[in-house]
DNA sequence: GATAGTGAACAGTATTGCTATCCATAAGGA
DNA sequence: TCCTTATGGATAGCAATACTGTTCACTATC
């Protein structure tokens, strides 16, 4: 197929393909000719996949590149590959120079992550944007929903566990890494649009007038 | 305080500070004299709740300008004040025309809203991004993943209602509205970090050789 | 009285994610 | 065969976002 039935087959109009082409978050077809090169299925996918991290997850057109080169790379371990794709999804945040606040936040999530014993990269991004978020939370006066902390930590855990299991079903070791990018990537906005359902019902329950 | 020492302590420069002054997101201080303005406490809080927005909950500035007119709203229900910042924060996805695909996401997603009994705006902005989120697994081959579906829901619907529980616990009104959209900022944050935090772990004990 | 800070208005800038234009060539129908 | 349209490749342009810098008349403070 040329870059017309691809983009019919997309929605994705041709200068965007043609962009993404440029950008690499798209293999190029094969050439047949100078100016003609042939795609065929793989690159459909390729191009909802790319659809849906920058759509979807939010993703930019650099760390997209990033997480996709994660899931090309053939040489590493699962694991390596996953590590890699969260680098590119958590930035490392500025930081300010340390105030007492970022202490206690840095602090509590150290501690939060010993008591679970999860095995994380332990100065990394993953634990940076946390203590980011706890940080916050202190900044400004909000500690009180932080009693809600442990019960997020149990939910995510087993969450994690199931995810990973079931990407562990699959045979083909390429899925995996793909389920696991995606079960991260797509995970992450599919919890949050359903904590944004369910705090809608539990503000209506509590708050609203009910018929 | 004028706006020197507004910016020494918040961290924000003063070109920034006068940007959110003109983009609303911070109110004007009281003018002593034609080019002197004296800042209080308030103005300190609330231009670190701008930045912890736009940094930690990645608001844009619209978004940011909108959510704080719905915390300041004096005359809306809290849950209606919950409703605006929630369009604020689920900018209405672009949406192809319907197909197969999408109509099974909106199916899966309606069905459960349903099972749940979640009172939720039925055509609102928070079930069509889950549908939206939906329709990329589908898309993309990933029903498997969707096994952690009700376990999501499950884990959210009691988050949700522990938050909305502490915040209820406050006396002061506009606290609460404040409490539950941050709850909704800060929690999406919170729940991402924990959920990568997770993965990590959950990845490292399934796929790392550990020492 | 010198120096630095201030409010207000406005122009400029860096980045991001596309779009548009151009070109020589190739495909596919009349 | 001619003619319209599509293609790959390259480069330039554009709209939006979030600042940043510049100028101005003035004010506070040392």
């Amino acid at each position: 197929m040329r870059i017309g039935e691809l983009s019919t087959r997309t929605g994705v109009p041709v200068p965007t393909i043609k962009y993404y082409l440029r950008e690499g978050l798209l293999p190029a077809g094969e050439l047949t000719s100078p100016n003609q090169a042939q795609y065929g299925d793989a690159h459909v996918r390729r191009l909802k996949l790319v659809r849906a991290l920058l759509d979807v997850g939010k993703l930019s057109i650099a760390a997209t590149r990033t997480v996709l080169d994660s899931i090309d790379a053939p040489d590493n371990s699962l694991h390596d590959r996953l590590g890699i794709a969260q680098h590119a999804l958590n930035p490392a945040p500025a930081g300010d120079p340390d105030s007492a606040d970022l202490l206690e936040a840095r602090e509590r999530a150290d501690r939060l992550i010993a008591e679970r014993g999860w095995l994380v990269e332990s100065p990394g991004p993953a634990r940076d944007t946390l203590t980011q978020v706890l940080h916050s939370y202190l900044e400004l006066g909000q500690q009180d929903l932080l009693v809600v902390l442990d019960d997020y930590a149990d939910a995510v855990e087993s969450l994690a566990a199931s995810e990973i299991a079931t990407v562990g079903r699959r045979s083909d070791p390429d899925s995996q890494v793909e389920g696991v990018v995606l079960g991260t990537v797509l995970g992450d906005a599919l919890i949050t649009a359903l904590h944004r359902l369910a705090q809608e019902d539990a503000s209506a329950r509590a708050f609203a007038a009910l018929g």
